[in-house]
DNA sequence: GTTCTTGCAAAGCATTTGCAGACCT
DNA sequence: AGGTCTGCAAATGCTTTGCAAGAAC
């Protein structure tokens, strides 16, 4: 299923309406390459069509909620989101100097959560673990 | 080395004054049992002694460089901080429900740092790891 | 005496809300 | 037709800032 059917589904299935602005905001989310904070969606979408902040923050809330995308937030204030279909559990890596964020995945992380599981009584729901460093990329140093 | 040497020591080390309000905000915060959050260490304060909320912001954002406390925050927007001296490495398990926090120590998280060093060129110098869920508490249910 | 710190009130900033008009169904 | 959604502007809530008075050195 595309985004857009998934969308569909959801709006659908939750009786919400299909709005054009719903469906803009999706495709142009699905044009960005990785994560995105609002201003740079609403600045993105505001070059050629013409929906409020309003709009958008309210809209991103709904596609949160429909796992279409996931919020993360780094540093206790930079709020970012990320395409969320097609997309394996994976965790980030941010850069302390250029901000840049990378993905990554390891398996441990499972486990980890497992053990919690089994040696406690807190049921796990998820979890975001964020790793801060330098990434020394050549735009990086400059 | 007490908290208050230590504040002490790094008062007179960055050339910046030993006021009152200081050693104030630092025995409220080390009266604290756990994690706490601004408003309630400014009502915790102004019960009996009184300092305006930019004194303790100003000073929060200092005691944090100082490494006397710690700042996490939890669902993108919770702000709280917790002691920082003599605790070691730990991360945190938090209450979807009831909102309460727990700590715990694993040591593969090291492994899984140490593991991105050694495979790429990024230096990792902190992380922050957030495990949401049901804590399963007798008050938690209710 | 000089400089830093405090406290207040105002300013900032990101996000939310209220409401009138627009538009899905 | 009826309820939902949008867009605007105002409101909110948390944090920061500017500045005058006070305190540390």
């Amino acid at each position: 299923m595309t985004a857009k059917e998934l969308l569909n589904k959801y709006l659908i299935d939750n009786n919400l309406r299909q709005t054009p602005e719903r469906y803009i905001i999706l495709k142009y989310i699905y044009k960005t390459q990785s994560h995105f904070d609002i201003d740079y969606l609403y600045n993105c979408i505001n070059k050629k069509e013409k929906i409020s902040k309003a709009t958008i923050y309210n809209n991103l809330e709904m596609l949160t909620k429909a796992k279409l995308i996931k919020k993360s937030s780094f540093n206790d204030t930079r709020i970012v989101y990320e395409k969320a279909l097609n997309k394996t559990q994976h965790d980030h890596l941010i850069c302390n100097q250029c901000g840049d964020i990378f993905e990554f995945c390891d398996p441990r992380i499972k486990n980890i959560l497992d053990g919690i599981e089994k040696i406690t009584n807190f049921r796990v729901q998820n979890h975001s673990l964020n790793i801060y460093g330098q990434c020394n990329n050549q735009k990086c140093k400059k």
